[in-house]
DNA sequence: GGCGTGGTCAACCACTTGGTTGAAGAAGGT
DNA sequence: ACCTTCTTCAACCAAGTGGTTGACCACGCC
């Protein structure tokens, strides 16, 4: 899955991944740190978080044998300018049609289906 | 999967979904147009379809033999709330800490290590 | 040097996923 | 009633995923 959006979505797709974001956007963690919440090992969080740097959404840096997690919000931006602009799209488009509705004569031919019975 | 964020992230992390996510944005359509483009059969469309819906991004009303397809924009401010929340929270979280910075006296002790050799 | 701690790599397992082919439903046209 | 068209269901397959256990590496501390 080479696409950066797929990555981002696929990475935030998991709500044990989407916790550790959450957590993540109120200060940095240590992978043990994050680990502690959960019933998983911590080879488990350790995946979890490479799914995350992959995808953009989180960096390690070094600092003595801990690893310290931080957030990197900026790729979020990625996803919502992908949504918005199809949110809007979608929006407009179903506010053309109110105009096409409203500039109707009336009522066109009703099929006796279209009543429910 | 069951929780509702999940699915529709999990829905718009495949690249072929989010193409066709972006279609429909432009007008509602039937499985077999929708599978056109593509070079992979109609029934592989029709679970990437099925996708969709569970994730509440797509609805599939009856009309004679077709099923056109519509798009249901209103499920993408879910993510966007969700989204939004944390972005802003790591955003706030990184004023704070210039606004630390900016308060602290002059330099630290500098550790050796941080200037490159 | 040796040891404990924090973290990752590797191999494995059950389950999901995106794709295929083939058959079957559902509705219209004739 | 029959055939055609649009769509979905079922079974299967290769590849990916989230989890495990066990070994390993990188530090700091005695």
């Amino acid at each position: 899955m080479a696409d950066p959006l797929s990555r981002v979505f696929s990475a935030l797709a998991d709500p044990t991944r989407r916790d550790i974001v959450a957590r993540l956007a109120v200060g940095d963690a240590t992978v043990n740190e994050l680990a502690a919440p959960y019933d998983v090992t911590v080879q488990a969080v350790s995946k979890h978080l490479k799914v995350l740097e992959d995808a953009g959404l989180v960096s390690r840096s070094r600092e003595a044998q801990r690893r310290p997690v931080h957030l990197e919000a900026e790729v979020f931006d990625l996803m919502t300018k992908w949504i918005e602009r199809y949110r809007r799209q979608a929006e407009e488009r179903y506010r053309r049609l109110d105009d096409v509705l409203r500039s109707m004569p009336d009522a066109g031919p009703q099929p006796a289906k279209a009543t429910q019975p």
